[in-house]
DNA sequence: TGAATAGTGTCTGTTAGACAATATAGA
DNA sequence: TCTATATTGTCTAACAGACACTATTCA
């Protein structure tokens, strides 16, 4: 194998809910091209084969990596989205992008510095727009995030681990960007048994206490 | 970048039909490792910083190229499936493999010496199995294939361009392993407009004749 | 008591599948 | 006419959304 070789590397779309709203996760790139701007965390695979022990066992264990490494998270949901390529995606050169998208639940944040959420429906308006074909990333993550919201149980990544039928629906209408039907919506999270009862209640607010859920 | 990196390539998972079975090509390796044996076809990134003419323009073009050099195949529909990767994979080391999954008309077929269409349902008994991890992968392929199946028209690119709604239907049979019910079948072919009749019929049978259609 | 949200029940239009009746070619 | 498949129509059970009624807490 004397022929040249792609770059290889991850970029990591991390959702999460900041006041209700869905927000990806951007970081202050350190390094060039595009330094100082905001864009998707992400890194190269690490390869060793001297020392085994220190590389990337999958490119998934990289994107786990670079969560881990460069903002100290640990995301409940994590999935291969698509991988990008070509050359002129990345000034440096002929470039193959794995990226993923991940989900982190609400509250569950101690942001480093140089990291922000931002919500998708601002990403449009951004100015500088993201580098690289990251606005094209996120877009794919965001249609994936919602097709598998319309029929699976996603959003609970989103949410701590108890929670009310109420505030899930709450969810499931920030990631979908519409309203759903109350009735409905209660009826598939039973029947899909998606949900669990844990039999005890929320207090203090000035109306029916609502009951707590877990994810089945 | 003078970091190790891995070794960037793809494999495809051609299907088409015979006989009205479900299959998927597999060609002889001609190289090591695994000579002489059968898997699927794939090939390495083609990448030139001196002549980029003579390079692959994204991982897609390198499935295309790779399918219309070895086995002079261009297929109605490509798409990327999921990118494979790690040390243990393939003996040679640290690799990725980006998968793609095509379909080929029923019919289409002029296969290169070391090709073969192997049915589907035949590869679990197949001795010796796959090599590298092209089980898993052809695995993923045919779940896919049949996830899209139930809600799309994908299986249209496995027919002839003229094609009968009996014909279509035992397609999706095919593909899905399961008979459907013919009303509704033909109902939501018309429903959800897959489907153009051309109002010429398909003569020479002993019954009544079936009007022909195009994928719309 | 009133406001606010939780939780439940009923109704209705839509739809997928079951079933079967009719249509039309060749043998 | 008979056989085989095409095509169409009707019925029904299941279900999603609309709507609204009841429940329960705090102010």
């Amino acid at each position: 194998m004397d022929y040249e070789k792609p770059n290889d590397s991850v970029d990591v779309v991390m959702f999460t809910l900041v006041r209700g709203r869905l927000c990806v996760l951007l970081s202050i790139r350190t390094a060039e091209p595009y330094l100082g701007m905001l864009a998707l965390p992400g890194g190269y695979v690490h390869i060793n084969s001297a020392d085994p022990s220190l590389e990337d066992e999958s490119i998934e264990a990289t994107a786990v990596r670079v969560l881990r490494e460069k903002l100290s998270m640990d995301a409940p949901y994590i999935e291969q989205l698509y991988t990008f390529s070509g050359r002129k995606r990345d000034p440096r050169g002929w470039s193959m992008s794995v990226a993923y998208y991940a989900l982190l639940r609400e509250g569950d944040r101690s942001l480093p510095a140089g990291a922000v959420f931002m919500p998708v429906d601002a990403l449009d308006s951004m100015n500088p727009p993201l580098p690289f074909d990251h606005m094209e990333i996120v877009a794919m993550a965001v249609q994936r995030l919602r097709g598998k919201t319309s029929y699976s149980g996603l959003p609970l990544f989103l949410l701590p681990e108890e929670f009310t039928l109420g505030e899930l629906q709450t969810v499931y209408e920030a990631v979908l960007g519409e309203t759903l039907p109350k009735a409905s919506f209660r009826r598939r999270m039973e029947e899909q048994g998606l949900v669990r009862e844990l039999g005890r209640t929320r207090l203090g607010q000035a109306n029916r206490p609502a009951q707590l859920y877990r994810a089945a």
